[in-house]
DNA sequence: ATCCAATGTGGAATCGATTCCATGCGCAAG
DNA sequence: CTTGCGCATGGAATCGATTCCACATTGGAT
C-alpha cells in the first residue's frame, strides 16, 4: 500500500508538503503542487483516513443504532440521515440491534471504541441503564422517536396525532371505537398514542369499552389476532354491540386487522372504519386505501443529522425537536 | 480522552504490558493483570480502534454499497450481512447511493480511504467502468445480485425461477400470458427474468404477444400503468383477446397491476392470474394472496458475508454462488 | 554448581498521517 | 544596508495503539 512517505520520496519533497497539497493548506508553489499531484495520480495513492483521524481526532463517522432495518420507518429515517450527513462528509456506521436490548449497550461501547464523532439512536426504550450509558460514553448523541431528559432528541407528536385522528373518527359519527395498541414500555407508540386516543374520547364524553382495547406486538398477524379478540369478546359479553371503528397504532397492525375483517365479511368502511399510523407506502394501495398518519420519517432523519452536526460543531444546539405530523385521510374511514 | 499511556502510568507498568492484558497475549502475572484491569475499570478506558488499525492494518470494517435502503430486498440482505459479520467482529459502513450511479464509484474510493477490510456491493449495474474501478481499488469484494467475470458474487437464479414460474402458469392452463418487466440494463431483473419467461413460453410452443410485454420502472404506479397498457393495447388491436395471466418481475409491480385490475372489476385469479417476484411480506396479506418467488435475500446477505470473510482470510474462496429460489404459490394463481 | 526454558516486563520502533516550528529566500520599506 | 514580511519547504514531534527484541528472574533438570 502506497503511503504519503512514498509519494514524498517520489516527488522529491517532504511529507509535510504532500500533506499540504492533499489538504490544500499553507503555501505550496505551483511547480511542486503539479509534481506531487502527478505522482499521486500515477500511483493511485489514496490517503489513509484513520491515520488522519489519529492525528486530527475526528473520524467523520457517525454511528446509527437502530432496532431493526426491516421497517419502513427505520429505512426512511436512515435515508434522511444519510442524505444530510453525506453532504457534510460524514459516513454512517450501522449498528443494527435486531431488537436486542443488550446489543444497544454493546453498540454504544463499540461506537466509542471506533471514536465516532456522533451517534444517532433510533430508540424504542428509554431505560435508566441505557440513559446512564449514553451519558457515560460522552459522545454527541441524538435520539429519534423517544425523548429523555438531558438528551437531544427528535420525536414525533404521537400524542396529538392520536388525538386528532381520534377526533376525526368521532366527527364522522363514530362513538364505539376499538383500539389496537402495543406495550406501554414503548413510550411513543405504546403509551402516547394510547393516551391521545383515550384523552380525546373522554374529551368527547365517550366511553371506552375495556374489551375493545387490545394489546398486540409489532407484526401483521398480531393485528389480525387483536381484531379477532375485539370482535369475539364483544359478542360474548353482555354488550352485544361491536365497535364501528378501530384505530391501530401501526399500519401493519391495521393491515392484519383488515385481513381479519375481510375474512369475516365485514365491509370497510361501511361496517367498520379503520386507520393506522406510519403512512407506509402500501397503505395507498390497499383496498380500500388506509387512513393513516404521516410522520415524515425521512425528514426526522435529516433533522436529527442536522442537530447532531450542530452539536458536534458546538454551535447553537436546540435540545429537543418535536416534528409535525400529517393526517392522511383515505377511504378506510 | 484517557489513553493506554495514562493507564500504563496509573498502573505503574509499561504500555506494552497494558496492551498485553488488553489482548490477553503473552505473559502477564496475575497481580499485574488485576492492577491494570482495576485501573481500566476505574477510568472507563476504551481503547481507540483506529489507533489499533494503524498498527495492525485491519479495520474490522466492511463497506456495504447499496442502491437504496428502501426496499425489502436490500433490508433483508443487509440484515443477513449484519448478522453474519457482527459474529466475526466486523462493523458495517453504510454507503447508500440512492440509485445514483456516480456515487457508486465515489463510494468505492471512499471505502478505500477508510481502508475497509472488504466490500459488499448490492449491484444493479455491471458497467465496465465500475468493474474497472472495483479491480483497481483492490479490496476483497463480493457482489450481490449481479455476476461479473473475475468478481466474487452471490446471485439469484433469476432465469430458472422465471422459467419455473412461467411453467406453473402454463400447467394451470394459461396460454396467453402478459409480462411486465423492467429495463434490460438490469441484467438480473430486467434481462434474465424476461429471458426465462420467453424461453419457457417457446419451449411450450406458446406465442408471446408483443403488446403484452410491457416495460415499467421500479415502482407500484408503474405496475399499474403497465397493466393498463397491456389491456388497452389488447382491446384496440385486431386481436380482441386479452391475456388470462400476467407475470410481473417484482412484487411491487404486481401490486400496481392488481390495483388496476381491481379498478376494472377484473377478478383475480378468475379472470386474470398474476404473480410477482421477491416474496415481500405484504404479498401474504393481499387479497388474494400473491403468488411470488422467494429468493431468501437474508440468506444471500449471510452467504455473501461468509464468502467475503473467507476471501479476507485467504481461505478457500468460491468465486461465485448462485442461490436457490422457492416458488410461493398462492391464490392469485 | 551450571544451564536452560519458561515466565514476566519494559524500551523503542512503527503504522500513516498532521502540524508546530525553524529555516531560507527574495523584495520592499525604512 | 539592515529589517521584516510573505512565500515555500522541510525536520521532527505527535496521535494511540502493537510488537519485536532485550533483559531479568525463577525453578527444575543435569
Amino acid at each position: 500500500m502506497v503511503t504519503i512517505k512514498n509519494i514524498a520520496e517520489m516527488a522529491k519533497v517532504s511529507r509535510t508538503t504532500v500533506s499540504r497539497v492533499l489538504n490544500n493548506s499553507g503555501y505550496v508553489s505551483e511547480d511542486v503542487r503539479k509534481r506531487v499531484e502527478k505522482v499521486i495520480e500515477e500511483t493511485g495513492y489514496i490517503p489513509s483516513h484513520y491515520a488522519k483521524s489519529l492525528r486530527t481526532k475526528k473520524t467523520k463517522i457517525v454511528g446509527v443504532i437502530l432496532p431493526t432495518i426491516q421497517t419502513e420507518t427505520s429505512n426512511r429515517i436512515v435515508t434522511g440521515i444519510g442524505k444530510e450527513l453525506s453532504q457534510q462528509g460524514y459516513e454512517i456506521l450501522l449498528a443494527n440491534t435486531n431488537l436486542n436490548k443488550e446489543k444497544e449497550m454493546e453498540y454504544l461501547e463499540l461506537l466509542k471504541e471506533r471514536r465516532v464523532d456522533g451517534i444517532i439512536l433510533i430508540a424504542t426504550n428509554t431505560e435508566p441503564v441505557l440513559v446512564e450509558k449514553i451519558k457515560e460514553i460522552n459522545i454527541p448523541l441524538v435520539m429519534i422517536g423517544q425523548a429523555v431528559d438531558g438528551i437531544m432528541s427528535v420525536t414525533f407528536d404521537d400524542y396529538h396525532a392520536a388525538r386528532e385522528l381520534t377526533l376525526t373518527f368521532i366527527k364522522k359519527g363514530h362513538q364505539d371505537i376499538a383500539f389496537i395498541g402495543v406495550d406501554e414500555t414503548d413510550r411513543a407508540v405504546g403509551y402516547l398514542r394510547k393516551k391521545g386516543f383515550l384523552d380525546e374520547m373522554v374529551a368527547n364524553q365517550l366511553k371506552v369499552n375495556e374489551e375493545w382495547m387490545q394489546k398486540a406486538i409489532f407484526d401483521i398477524d398480531s393485528g389480525h389476532d387483536a381484531m379477532e379478540k375485539v370482535l369475539t369478546s364483544a359478542s360474548t359479553t353482555y354488550k352485544k354491540s361491536i365497535p364501528t371503528a378501530v384505530i391501530a397504532v401501526t399500519d401493519r397492525l391495521a393491515i392484519g386487522a383488515i385481513n381479519y375483517l375481510k375474512k369475516q365479511g365485514i365491509r370497510i368502511p361501511k361496517d367498520m372504519a379503520i386507520a393506522g399510523f406510519g403512512a407506509s407506502e402500501i397503505t395507498r394501495y390497499l383496498d380500500p386505501p388506509l387512513t393513516t398518519v404521516d410522520y415524515q420519517n425521512e425528514k426526522a432523519g435529516e433533522v436529527a443529522a442536522r442537530q447532531l452536526y450542530n452539536r458536534m460543531h458546538a454551535q447553537k444546539c436546540t435540545e429537543k425537536v418535536v416534528l409535525d405530523y400529517r393526517l392522511v385521510l383515505r377511504k378506510s374511514l
